[in-house]
DNA sequence: ATACATTAGTTACGAAAAGTAATCTAATGA
DNA sequence: TCATTAGATTACTTTTCGTAACTAATGTAT
């Protein structure tokens, strides 16, 4: 039995985080405003603002306000966060690979 | 706002259950067996068993009996499995550029 | 001044899911 | 009968999720 990295272990169980990384996917198109990402993610409000605090804290996302009428918040991805792309991307790849349209549908279908 | 391609989002959703990405590593190392993973992993007998069987599921993990003394059982990635090693790799090196070493702390002290 | 609209969240709360440890089952050979 | 491996089951606690209502800041209309 041999010991697992810790910083791999922390990344694994923030990456496996539910939606952290369809929101990175989300971001990594560029920034987004909260009402955007909840109308294109299938998560709820209260969800998405834990998540977006929890990858603030984790220095992979950056909130910048903008004073206009109405008040606008964009989130973009920091360099640590843009780092996660390849990640992203193999797991993209995967899907187009290996994922049938079938099991695919096992997600909506519920 | 533009639409998820289920296969991408199938596969994160996939990937994004817990403990599944840890698992893969493990595997990625060569063929264990459940004592082994339950051993090195941070996760309880009965969460690993729902995970196998979950992976299983999935075409990504095969399951080999050998009728030894006593019973031998091995779990090994297919090639499905297999093709998920770049996504891991990419999580390991964005970890040892990003992650440090006080972050990864956090973990560990509860 | 008062009331309303807009964006971006926050809070409260019940329901559902996930987590654990400990114990039980099953197959097989010594 | 006991030991070994693999896993299922049970009983229980903890965490997470989703809905819906509420707050806050700011500008606009009356």
């Amino acid at each position: 039995m041999d010991q697992l990295c810790p910083r791999f272990e922390k990344a694994m169980v923030l990456l496996s985080t539910r939606w952290v990384g369809l929101i990175l996917f989300e971001l990594l198109k560029g920034a987004k405003r909260f009402s955007e990402m909840e109308a294109d993610l299938p998560i709820s409000g209260r969800l998405l603002s834990d998540r977006l605090k929890l990858l603030e804290k984790e220095g992979i996302v950056e909130r910048n306000i903008y004073s206009e009428f109405p008040v606008r918040i964009e989130y973009t991805l920091s360099e640590k966060g843009k780092a996660l792309e390849p990640v992203i991307k193999d797991i993209q790849r995967w899907a187009e690979e290996y994922v049938s349209a079938d099991d695919a549908a096992d997600n909506e279908v519920k």
